[in-house]
RNA sequence: UCCUCGGUAGCUCAAGCGGCAGAGCGGGUGACUGUUAAUCACCAUGUUGGCGGUUCAAGUCCGCCCCGAGGAGCCA
């Protein structure tokens, strides 16, 4: 068998090449007098291929068969276009269709569809020019983060997918059951699927160094907005010796690197986005590329937020000790600082157990990161290592001390202070693209009340 | 889960007060052409999301349901 060449390598040729094999799926076909010109697509980068198929070698009526969305294996020589959208075309030897597509039936034509219809069609969106691309950064970031983990003497780890309790305290949890049996009949007690990783992840850390999980995460939130999805992926580094001010700059150093690396890497793709989704993309990235970003206690957020409140008159009167709401999340990075920001030292009342206690016992070293159009992207905390402290919050919580005596040996032996985040990574493709609904980042996205494919 | 908007041809959308359901794109056929969102001509396309109601008459008004989008809560 000849050996098939992508149409990336094929159009970074440095010269004609002669008895090339490529394959692909047709995105449009024009028929001149004696030949016809047909573009193929094969996955490997946004550009098509361009072939010339004379008549004499393929007949008309065979090649009237060669339609949008048909697959094809083709074999030629590579030359230099005379025509001035590209610089290479094969001029087709032998061209075999492996499978047809019926024009009457296929429902991706050569003009723009809206993502919603093609979110109905999600096994066949992958075809068009913005999912191709959407899923090639995706499998570039993911690379991304790997890479920059490895660098940085990381270990890779696999954190349970089925758990036995949930990391947060509360929240909503899919149940894993045997089919057809009891609840418990299996494992014997409760079992879930994981919401993260983290308790973990902070135990492998302890002997490791330095550990992320990257995997699937899920959440029975019934929360619909174009920002949740119940299936998830999540990033989660933790880190032994780390304060919360150094898990700051680690986090702060993933998304610049795995952003700047996108936009070297898939510089086509993102000038796809650019040009046809949202024209301020590039300068954007650019900017998350080059500015440090906004670190600000949550105390001065508050600061802030009250006193814009008299021009924006927020729905949600920002006050200290609560949560910040999704308006003025937008407000401190779109409006005020327009650019990421670090909010950190949140009350300890409206975050979890885990969190460390800072010395004014009123707030935690807890910090999340809010990306312009986005929002939070990361969130993450200085773990609390004192053993005494950790009880009395489990204790104060109301959470049962038996379940979490494995993790509070982690405090009992050789404590270390630690710190740890997760950063969402479909909402990081979200702002890489420029997709404003998770479910066109995620290829087969599952949100409440949908469960297809 | 709550609030708002929407569902009409394969797709994107139009159809003042209830009165014969339309356009562009896509598709087919033909012409022309080293073309490239090709161009030109002609042709076809409908259970108006579903069920029920009001009416001489419902895409349009009323009720219930289904689906989608935006916003909110919660979060990543």
């Amino acid at each position: 068998m000849d050996q098939i060449y992508v149409i990336k390598e094929v159009l970074n040729f440095y010269e004609g090449k002669q008895g090339v094999v490529v394959c692909g799926w047709v995105r449009t076909r024009r028929d001149s007098k004696g030949f016809s010109f047909v573009e193929i697509n094969d996955g490997s980068c946004l550009k098509n291929l361009q072939l010339v198929i004379d008549h004499g070698t393929l007949p008309l009526d065979e090649v009237k068969r060669i339609t949008t969305g048909a697959s094809i294996r083709a074999i030629g020589d590579i030359v230099p276009s005379p025509g001035k959208k590209q610089k290479w075309e094969m001029h087709v030897r032998k061209l075999e269709i492996l499978g047809e597509a019926d024009p009457n039936k296929y429902p991706l034509q050569k003009k723009r569809h809206s993502d919603e219809f093609l979110r109905k069609i999600a096994h066949l969106r992958v075809r068009t020019n913005k999912y191709g691309a959407i899923y090639r950064i995706r499998s570039r970031a993911a690379f991304l983060i790997h890479r920059f983990f490895q660098q940085r003497h990381f270990s890779y780890i696999h954190t349970p997918i089925i758990t036995s309790s949930d990391c947060e305290g509360a929240g909503d949890l899919f149940q894993v059951i045997k089919r057809g049996e009891e609840l418990d009949s299996f494992f014997k007690r409760p079992a879930f699927l994981t919401v993260s990783g983290q308790l973990t992840a902070e135990a492998l850390c302890m002997g490791l160094g330095k550990v992320y999980t990257f995997g699937p995460t899920f959440r029975a939130e019934d929360s619909n907005t174009p920002r949740h999805a119940a299936e998830f992926w999540m990033v989660e580094p933790e880190m032994a010796f780390y304060d919360l001010e150094q898990d700051i700059d680690l986090a702060e150093e993933l998304i610049k690197y795995v952003v700047s690396n996108v936009v070297k890497e898939n510089s086509e793709d993102i000038e796809l986005f650019t040009r046809f989704v949202d024209k301020g993309l590039l300068e954007r990235l650019n900017r998350v590329i080059e500015e440090p970003f906004v670190r600000i206690e949550y105390s001065e957020a508050i600061f802030i937020l009250k006193h814009a409140d008299k021009k924006e008159n927020f729905i949600f009167k920002p006050e200290w000790g609560e949560d910040l709401q999704t308006e003025h999340e937008r407000y401190l990075s779109e409006k005020h600082f327009n650019l990421p920001v670090v909010v950190y030292n949140y009350p300890k009342d409206i975050k979890p157990f885990y969190m460390r206690l800072n010395d004014d016992e009123k707030t935690v070293a807890a910090m999340d990161i809010l990306l312009p159009q986005v929002g939070e992207v990361v969130g993450g905390s200085q773990r609390e290592e004192r053993y005494d402290v950790l009880v009395r919050n489990i204790e104060q919580m109301g959470m049962d001390i038996e379940d979490y005596l494995w993790y509070l040996d982690l405090r009992k032996y050789g404590s270390v202070p630690h710190s740890g985040f997760g950063l969402g990574f479909d909402r990081l493709i979200m702002f890489l693209c420029s997709v404003h609904n998770i479910r066109d980042t995620i290829p087969f996205p599952r949100t409440p009340g949908t469960l297809n494919f």
